[in-house]
DNA sequence: GTGAAAGCGCTAACAT
DNA sequence: ATGTTAGCGCTTTCAC
């Protein structure tokens, strides 16, 4: 109770090694619980450290262990317009820079717009907790910005990064490798990087979802793919087409989509106008299904009586459909989990192999097919 | 192009100074663009560390600056089952202890189902960034993890905090508050705390509903509010009940839902049960609309000619409901702007007055009312 | 305007 | 098993 600490600052490891009696050095390993020290100093301390209210200071710490005890979790990808040359923007400049802030229109919001995203950061979070750490959230979408987490790390704020990419030429992956950073990815980046990775087997998953509609019966399939620049919505195409293909259906109307349920809707207008008696459609995402739903429907289309209906990733979307969706389950949590486990590894061991682990997707039927 | 760097770790100060030819200090005051330097000084200093490609440490930073630049955003409350108080529980322990990880039950799960969380990161993230900050991510629904957020914040990891709190009684804004430490709060809290906060002004909200469904001749209608232990829900139901009397409506029919999509649903049916002849519906958030929505119809009434719905936040759930929700808007990005802003005030100048700022709703008219 | 030197709080040899 | 000591890389008086 009585109380030592006169000084205007946090008490220090020198408090504490006075109120005890002790040295640093003696407060420093029982702090961080190194053994050969005495039981009853042991004690001593611990009271002292209570008494004086004693907390670690990170910086100091860090600075003499070089571990941040941080990791960066980055949503990287191109913004709005990835390539957008049109000749009639005034200002030249070298073509992306930040847009405006806060608008529902910018990087941030269009990512958290799908809730693939939350169950990233569910998944990396449920997993750090226990191990008292805390991801700091980034989004790299201009080059300014990748600059930034490049420098982020390379200042020692984060120990590693967890990068999710929202698009197959993000070059994010490879300046981290260069760099010679720690990082794991979401999803194989586009041309190889030596770096681990965690990823679904998406050509599997869309096999999944052409066998079902088929075994169901339908004979006039359609789909909703994804961006086709972003590899898990081309190894949904081209594992929904082979499987198709070898179920003797060689050609299959495709309409490409964003991922968003809007380019879901105007996917599936497309499609009923150029083939109004189709009666099977697969959307390479949920939100996309969902979209092709509400069309569907309003075309006076029943689910799945006159049209069957599946999606992928099982996300929430799934279940704000009605009916819900059957979908292709991706288990982003888990993936993301191991993505973390991943970089804690690699931390640990910094010259461990790099290894990448791939997920396999399971089909979740309701009642959308 | 000279590779001076010998020494296995990252440039230092040392470093860029010896091949600047100049002061460690000088240095210094160059990177952190300090006035009094010789411009010719300044431009050799500029090529000494693009040529070592130095990059400051942030631990040695921090450690002499006493800022960690970085802050925490905090999302606090009561975890799966608050009060669990069932007698069936075999372990006895004290009541909350941090439960599986990575299922979708999890805490951090439930959180990001609601698409409200996705927009708060999206506000502060937009504010941030171009201040050169990231946010440290960061879950407390139970009393250990709010310990966790004190100490990180004591032991200088982050500036401050944001903190939304999920849960009326939620004790972490008064925790960090008696720790002296800084905090902006989304929404007030319920018992005073001296401590900054955004928020909305709920009631408005509900008039502009409880007007807009009288408005368009609605006559027997009934809501679906929010869990009454969170201060948002019981807002939102007395600005509603009150507006409602004050046209006449004394009592109106009353379900209580728990702001997710299901809890709209069976809340629904409830009312549907005992109040078949219903014309409008006011659920307290989009999520319970639209699941009330998904209900009405499968009772075969159609939206709006038989029941009007009105929502509130106007989140995605509003467009992924067919019709799009009439709904209230709640300005979440702009408010966790707002809310990051008044907290980097708040560091600036700690001695400032506490201010708050409370925002004003907006009715969005759509298809469903 | 610039350099020298002290020290932020901590960990990790090394000595005892 | 414990204490002594030397920095980690940076900012910041204080002299010059």
């Amino acid at each position: 109770m009585t109380d030592d600490q006169r000084s205007a600052g946090a008490p220090t490891l020198e408090d504490v090694a006075r109120a005890a009696g002790v040295s640093r050095a003696t407060v420093s390993r029982v702090v961080n619980g190194v053994r050969n020290v005495d039981p009853v100093i042991q004690e001593a301390v611990r009271q002292a450290v209570s008494v004086t209210g004693y907390t670690p200071n990170r910086a100091a710490r860090s600075l003499v262990t070089r571990r941040a005890d941080a990791i960066a979790l980055v949503v990287s990808g191109a913004g709005v317009e990835p390539e957008a040359a049109r000749g009639d923007s005034g200002t030249g400049a070298s073509g992306e820079e930040d847009g405006g802030s806060g608008g529902s229109g910018s990087f941030t919001a269009q990512v958290f717009a799908d809730p693939f995203f939350g169950r990233v950061v569910t998944g990396v979070v449920d997993y750090l907790r226990p191990r008292g750490m805390h991801p700091v959230l980034m989004f790299a979408e201009t080059s300014r910005a990748r600059e930034e987490v490049v420098a982020y790390l390379r200042q020692g704020s984060a120990d590693g990064a967890l990068v999710v990419s929202t698009h197959a030429e993000d070059p994010l992956p490879a300046l981290i490798a260069d760099a010679g950073l720690a990082a794991v990815l979401f999803a194989r980046p586009a041309r190889p990087v030596p770096v681990s990775y965690v990823d679904l087997a998406h050509q599997d998953g869309a096999r999944l979802a052409a066998d079902h509609l088929l075994g169901r019966g339908c004979r006039r399939i359609a789909t909703i793919s994804g961006p086709l620049d972003v590899p898990a919505g081309e190894a949904r195409l081209t594992g929904f087409r082979d499987t198709m293909a070898r179920h003797g259906h060689p050609y299959i109307p495709i309409a490409e989509g964003q991922f968003t349920q809007e380019s879901g809707e105007s996917a599936m207008e497309r499609l009923l106008a150029e083939h109004p008696d189709l009666d099977g459609v697969f959307a390479a995402n949920d939100l996309m299904a969902l979209g092709a739903c509400h069309v569907l429907r309003e075309h006076g289309r029943s689910i799945p009586g006159d049209v069957a209906v599946v999606g992928f990733d099982d996300s929430s979307a799934a279940l704000a459909c009605r009916p819900p969706l059957t979908t292709v389950r991706q288990p982003v949590e888990g993936m993301a989990a191991e993505m973390t486990r991943l970089l804690l590894d690699r931390l640990a061991r910094p010259d461990g192999p790099v290894t990448s682990v791939i997920f396999e997707p399971e089909l979740v039927v309701r009642g959308s097919a």
